[in-house]
DNA sequence: ACTAATCTTAAAAAAACATTAAAATGCCAA
DNA sequence: TTGGCATTTTAATGTTTTTTTAAGATTAGT
């Protein structure tokens, strides 16, 4: 695991690198330009950026790194006032903000939850849960690699709940991820779709695993 | 998470509601007094505060809450012209700022960022006290590894008591917490919950642990 | 021992969810 | 375009679980 940080300022920087050396190997660049140079080698795991850098903004860095197709995990450090730069990191695709001052805790849980997420949504063709298997590519799904048949937003809907196994979610985070934001329809949708999903991984004995959190949503679990 | 909006309009209160009812909880004040009424609980993760309210304005309702020493984030709505009055509140302590008309999309963008920012306790997914230990993730509960049955709000009540353990919380707090102090029923119902978790706790004498202070409340305690 | 507060229980009420089928919509090919 | 097919949405009904009520039992403090 590695971690690049790029911040100007050296004492800054060395006490983050000494926060997370224990767990990961760390390298530091200095600017935007060297930031730059060393994100688009793509071995990163996260990059900790600050927005506050000298020649090349980090905002310019992000765009930058995006523009040359790094997706690597961003998590941006910024000062208590730049909440307006906080909404334009997000927009141009940050994963996460660190406000200055920080804990050191949060620091770590932060970026151990940016790996975590990078994993799941890491664009793969086969997704699996248990002897599930789902291949995005043709769309289709297989338990026991024998095919079982989804529609469309049956496909969509188990594939973010296997990317978030032992994850509850809830109807409306299925909700909007599926259906999308302002969708006039109402989440009721969301429950038969469970339906739908549930019968047919009942052939296969699979529907124990898709479970309900009364009251909170759904998840799927061993 | 909770938000109150306290606004006049019920319209506009309404469309507020609407707009941020999918992601967090709401509760609405229409007037300056209930707005610190409400307030006071100290219950909310948000206050969205309209400037202009009949009998007692913004500004009064801000400086009440903040005397109280309430320092939830407080958004504060405030039309096109007032832009003095931006200055005057953002020193009696407001945390941000929204002119009338805004974007769904902004509004949003903001709460999230108040939240965020105010988050010095970053969502922890595993709470613990002694060997009993909550996963809100899953809303699973253990004692010694062992997974004990709580049901929803008993769920929401225990992890209540867990992030104060060794402080005394009022029936009134957990009541207005779990169920929002508006509610229909009465605290009788905190007793009746006490009594289920007792229950489950009981099991691995963990029941010991759950005081009830006569005439004052509850706490977790060693 | 008395009283007020709290505990416990179980039944009643209310939500939340599951399931289904029909209606609506969209899509493709003839 | 039009008909047929597949998907999506609506809506009604049935099921399950949680939540609330309420009343009697218990307890702690005086």
């Amino acid at each position: 695991m590695k971690i690049l940080i790029i911040e100007d300022d050296k004492i800054l920087s060395d006490t983050i690198k000494q926060c997370v050396q224990k767990q990961y190997e760390v390298e530091q660049a200095f600017d935007g330009q060297e930031g730059v140079l060393y994100g688009e080698q793509d071995i990163y795991d996260v990059i900790i950026l600050d927005l506050m850098l000298p020649m090349m903004s980090g905002y310019e860095v992000l765009a930058e790194l995006r523009k040359n197709k790094i997706y690597t995990p961003i998590l941006i450090l910024t000062a208590k006032d730049g909440l307006d730069d906080k909404l334009k990191g997000f927009e141009d695709g940050a994963d996460d903000y660190l406000v200055k001052p920080f804990e050191k805790e949060e620091l770590l849980a932060r970026i151990k939850a940016m790996i975590k997420r990078n994993n799941r949504t890491y664009i793969k063709d086969e997704i699996i849960f248990k002897n599930l298997k789902l291949d995005t590519k043709t769309r289709k799904a297989y338990i026991d690699n024998k095919e079982i048949m989804l529609q469309g937003k049956q496909f969509d809907m188990l594939e973010y709940l296997i990317n978030y196994k032992n994850t509850i979610i809830t109807k409306e985070q299925i909700f909007d991820k599926i259906w999308g934001f302002n969708s006039e329809t109402t989440t009721n949708v969301v429950e038969v779709y469970a339906s739908g999903i549930r019968k047919e991984l009942k052939q296969y004995n699979y529907d124990k695993f898709f479970k309900t959190i009364r009251g909170v949503g759904y998840m799927l679990s061993e």
